[in-house]
DNA sequence: CGGCTTTGACCGGCGC
DNA sequence: GCGCCGGTCAAAGCCG
């Protein structure tokens, strides 16, 4: 089956697009020359972000010097890769954490958050209508969407905690949509829906609507609740293949349970390291300076490749490393 | 006991 | 304005 790969964005930041999938990371680069992609288990959906998102370029910025350099490397990495990853069909990415952190900040600040399960984090936000934070939330989920194909072992490619929250018959599709949201941080609003493909019941399709407003999580935390999602996973396998379903109430049917629950956070220590890394290292990144948002950035930007800064201590390093090669 | 899933109810967007 | 539909809430119950 030839890869799909739909990107759903409507009223896309494409300087968010650009910003986060330039990020540099030089620890992650350095675990990738280092570590064959064959070792890798699954990627996580970060780290599949960075590896994909160097179409989603468009402005020009000091990462187009390097991006010339860098070229040569992308066919090599992508086709071994992808060959470590093949569960994964194909995906549309717009935002890494990077980026993202600064988004969710800002914005948290114009959204009230629940008290029971999303305590306030800013307190300006108090005065504002709960109702229209709803909608803005609503909106701004819909209008930012990374759509991933995968095949059913490619469910456990995705490392961060979800909650399910909900699951829905879609109309036109035997199967329901289960919703799921980031389990790691209160607050966080990141969304995951997943269905299964209606032409291919093979295929998993998973929706990302909204960022991490977090770093990934630790192993511990990201693995909390793991065994009953497995289990679920399990006896869940049965899709919902009554295309009619009865209209009770709101179109939901009691016992309507057909898809497996799809977050197995299945992380290999190599890959555990790799995370943490990248997260330590953006946040070192970010405390010093290097990685600026905004659009006076002057980060560097390198999308595919993710390099060690003990490796390559300054940009000549790099370049001539590359030119070596 | 904390975190999870389940599921009925509710809400907003949108098309007619 | 109305109804359909998708997304979310929240109470209840389950599980390790």
């Amino acid at each position: 089956m030839s890869s799909e790969s739909v990107c759903m964005e409507e009223s896309w930041d494409l300087q968010a697009v650009v910003r986060s999938g330039c990020s540099t990371n030089y620890q992650e680069f350095s675990n990738i020359m280092n570590n064959p992609p064959s070792l890798f288990a699954p990627l996580s959906f970060d780290q599949h972000e960075l590896l994909n998102s160097q179409e989603t370029y468009e402005t020009p910025t000091d990462f187009d010097e390097l991006d010339g350099l860098y070229r040569p490397f992308y066919p090599v990495l992508h086709q071994t890769l992808n060959s470590s990853q093949n569960n994964i069909l194909g995906t549309c990415t717009n935002t890494t954490s990077m980026s993202v952190r600064k988004e969710v900040k800002e914005r948290q600040k114009v959204q009230k958050k629940k008290p029971l399960s999303e305590p306030a984090t800013c307190p300006n936000s108090s005065n504002i209508d709960a109702t229209s934070a709803t909608k803005s939330k609503r909106r701004e989920n819909q209008h930012k969407r990374v759509v991933q194909h995968v095949k059913e072992d490619g469910l456990s490619s995705d490392m961060w905690a979800w909650r399910k929250y909900g699951q829905k018959p879609i109309k036109g599709s035997p199967y329901p949509r289960s919703y799921y949201r980031c389990s790691s941080l209160k607050g966080c609003l990141a969304r995951k829906q997943v269905e299964r493909s209606s032409t291919d019941p093979s295929i998993f399709i998973i929706t990302y609507t909204a960022e991490h407003s977090h770093a990934h999580p630790t192993r511990r935390s990201s693995l909390a609740g793991s065994t009953r999602i497995k289990r679920d996973a399990i006896k869940g396998t049965t899709p919902n293949i009554e295309p009619n379903m009865p209209t009770i109430k709101d179109q939901r049917s009691p016992n309507f349970d057909g898809l497996i629950s799809p977050t197995t956070p299945s992380m290999t220590s190599t890959e555990d390291e790799l995370v943490q890394n990248l997260s330590i290292k953006n946040e070192e990144l970010l405390d010093q300076g290097q990685i600026l948002e905004g659009n006076e950035s002057k980060e560097i930007s390198v999308p595919d490749l993710v390099f060690s800064d003990d490796l390559f201590p300054t940009l000549e390093d790099l370049e001539g490393f590359l030119l070596d090669h």
